[in-house]
DNA sequence: ATGGCAGCGTCACGCTGA
């Protein structure tokens, strides 16, 4: 079971590279980041006429969520508002589409757009903060249904020194601030672990490079796009990895997909082929 | 310290992202 988190900045723009990218994998559930497009308007067909599954959270020009699977996807739950009690605070937090989960194959899988927070002085980083805070009351939430669980997403944050081109500059400003970690540290709690540092203890791994300044041609990038996985699945984890080649192509998204391989046995669903077992 | 690049909505350029 490979479950994948790609930030594509436009699911229009990048349709083509989404559909190439998922026939040259073995992915059975993608989740997708940044669609920027309203939910009439999501490309579902292109996805239906090459068998996939999709769910989608999307609004006009910013943000958006989705969901493109191999397998079923059970439950759906849009927002923080499809896990929590809608109060005024969640609800005016679930405005911004940011939140899909469904359960896949009997894992729940949460996908997640983090604000970016845009600097420390910014309205738009006392969001981050609220946002990251009813994060954690939604993942306590999901976890009192006892499911196998994994969260992914681009969670704009860089949760430690090694996960940024140069620590010494940007280590304390937006995206690597001491606040914005601490929230994240706390909305992920004690259980779920980074799927990527339980095979890479290095540096110089990213998945974001920004448009500009040539940060690509510099290698000057971020890990920010994470798969979180609760112990259960963290044993069956064979591999973690960003493939980064898809940030070198003509028109990227300046984002790279991230892909967790789990030695997960899949469900037999009626009337689907998931290739015949080979026996010795 | 600032701007840089890309996408969107909508047609000249401002807003947003990270």
């Amino acid at each position: 079971m490979q479950i994948a988190s790609w930030n594509v900045n436009s699911i229009r723009t990048r349709l083509d590279h989404v559909l190439r990218w998922l026939e040259n994998s073995d992915v059975d559930l993608l989740a997708l980041q940044e669609t920027k497009v309203d939910d009439p308007l999501f490309p579902s067909e292109s996805f239906r006429a090459k068998g996939y599954n999709v769910s989608f959270h999307g609004q006009k020009s910013y943000n958006g969520v989705a969901l493109v699977s191999r397998h079923s996807l059970e439950d759906v739950r849009l927002g923080f508002t499809g896990e929590l009690t809608a109060d005024l605070q969640t609800e005016e937090l679930s405005q911004q589409k940011r939140v899909i989960s469904a359960l896949v194959d009997g894992i729940r899988v949460i996908n997640l757009y983090v604000p970016n927070g845009s600097s420390l002085k910014s309205e738009k980083y006392a969001y981050k903060l609220q946002w990251l805070s009813c994060l954690e009351r939604y993942l306590r939430a999901t976890q009192l249904r006892d499911e196998p669980l994994c969260v992914v997403g681009d969670f704009n944050i860089g949760p430690e020194a090694r996960d940024l081109h140069d620590p010494d500059r940007l280590s304390g400003g937006i995206m690597a601030s001491d606040a914005e970690r601490d929230a994240l540290s706390q909305a992920l709690g004690d259980d779920l672990k980074d799927a990527f540092r339980l095979f890479e203890s290095g540096s110089g791994h990213w998945s974001w490079w920004d448009y500009r300044s040539g940060a690509w041609n510099r290698d000057s990038g971020w890990r920010i796009d994470h798969i979180y996985l609760s112990s259960d699945l963290q044993e069956l984890a064979l591999s973690c990895k960003i493939d980064k080649r898809e940030r070198d192509r003509e028109q990227p998204s300046d984002h790279a997909p991230v892909i967790v391989d789990l030695s997960w046995e899949l469900e037999d669903e009626s009337g689907d082929d998931d290739g015949s077992f080979v026996a010795d």
